[in-house]
DNA sequence: GCGACGTCGGGAAATTTGCCCGGCTTCTCC
DNA sequence: GGAGAAGCCGGGCAAATTTCCCGACGTCGC
């Protein structure tokens, strides 16, 4: 990166929001937006072919996600710096990004200079974390929430995520080649290791952990 | 409203999306924002006070959200043009939407153009759809998926939110004054009525048709 | 080879679900 | 004012599921 001129890519699925990014980013003298992407498949790619000084990143995008994306671009560029701008005012969020490599997370409620000042933050080799996240992480902390992917191992994942895309344990069972009665097992099993009473619970927290985003609540 | 000079108001939570939003439209010679909002009752105050000749509005919004505040506007002025410029790509919404008033619905995936074509569809008197919103109200018209908010009586409705809510049969009963036997029975009751057959597909229906938001989630 | 751990499923009691019923109130319509 | 429809409440009971216990097996680390 040459000192005076900093090189900026913009991923979001939403090009009027982009549009938004650019503009509060542009005003500052020495940043310049050099390649915009939808997706993360996309982001990837730019990525490699542009050599952007920062990324700003989405979570939420069709096809691979905004963490996954994090995850490909520091593994082919481990010194990448990657900056998470999202609407997700999320605790489990914010620590699935920054485990996969994220340099900060601002949340999109924040006025546009605190864009401005965590970009700022990144270059200067700092963690930039908005107001409002590190308090839900301080939150988040208090709670102790059990998180679902660190408890569970991976038969029992699989069988989580089966079970919220609203599979019957006959349907599972025959997935797995298991019998029903192991998959009411499980159930009960990944119940339990929450610390969660009822399906209605076990969903509102894999929501709050992005196991199931409402992207994918249409697509039944 | 004088016809060389447009006047627009922008309602969303997220200040750099309205930077976007701003950026597009006033590239058009003849539109002016003349106002921005940050929720729902910011927006009908604004509204009253400037009288913009349109409103371009999200939906999801803390506080009062944005089919409420379509009501309370169009309620004050039954003449009002109000655009939804929102990130869910959902056929409930869309419904809810026009129903309190709206007069097109374009989702923010669309390309900045959609948007200018959407107000000036407005503004011409047509009803704005993005095409995505046409594909869901399409499909949605072929599932024929129950509605909850029509098929459910009052009562059933308010067992359905307080089972949503994470409580249990015992305490709704408690709540309400009932047996947890009625309880059982309504929560029995709803399940048929919405061709539901488990709690995890009742919370994703739910999610479907906007019943709980994802910004709710956290708030357990 | 031995203990820890994950996977798989049987068994049995406890609980919930699914579906029926009848009684009660309210509202409408004639 | 009476008949009928619709909503609300809750008992009853068989069937299904959940809950919790158990043992068997494979594999991994030490």
């Amino acid at each position: 990166m040459t000192q005076g001129r900093r090189t900026i890519m913009l991923v979001d699925d939403h090009a009027v929001v982009r549009e938004g990014y650019r503009a509060v980013l542009e005003k500052q003298p020495g940043l310049k937006v050099i390649a915009e992407a939808g997706d993360g498949a996309e982001a990837y790619r730019l990525y490699k072919e542009k050599r952007p000084d920062l990324v700003v990143m989405d979570l939420t995008m069709p096809g691979i996600g905004g963490i996954e994306a994090i995850r490909r671009i520091r593994q082919w560029d481990p010194d990448a710096r990657i900056l998470v701008f999202t609407m997700h005012q999320n605790a489990a969020f914010a620590v699935q990004a920054i485990r996969a490599g994220a340099r900060g997370y601002v949340t999109k409620t924040s006025p546009p200079e605190a864009l401005v000042r965590a970009v700022a933050d990144v270059f200067a080799g700092k963690v930039a974390l908005s107001p409002d996240i590190d308090h839900e992480l301080a939150l988040s902390r208090l709670a102790e929430e059990t998180v679902a992917a660190d408890v569970l191992t991976a038969r029992e994942f699989e069988v989580l995520r089966l079970l919220l895309a609203e599979r019957t344990a006959d349907e599972i069972a025959a997935l797995l080649h298991i019998s029903p009665k192991t998959v009411a097992n499980l159930h009960y099993l990944i119940k339990t290791k929450l610390g969660v009473g009822s399906d209605i619970e076990l969903v509102r927290l894999a929501l709050r952990q992005g196991l199931l985003t409402q992207m994918e609540i249409g697509a039944s």
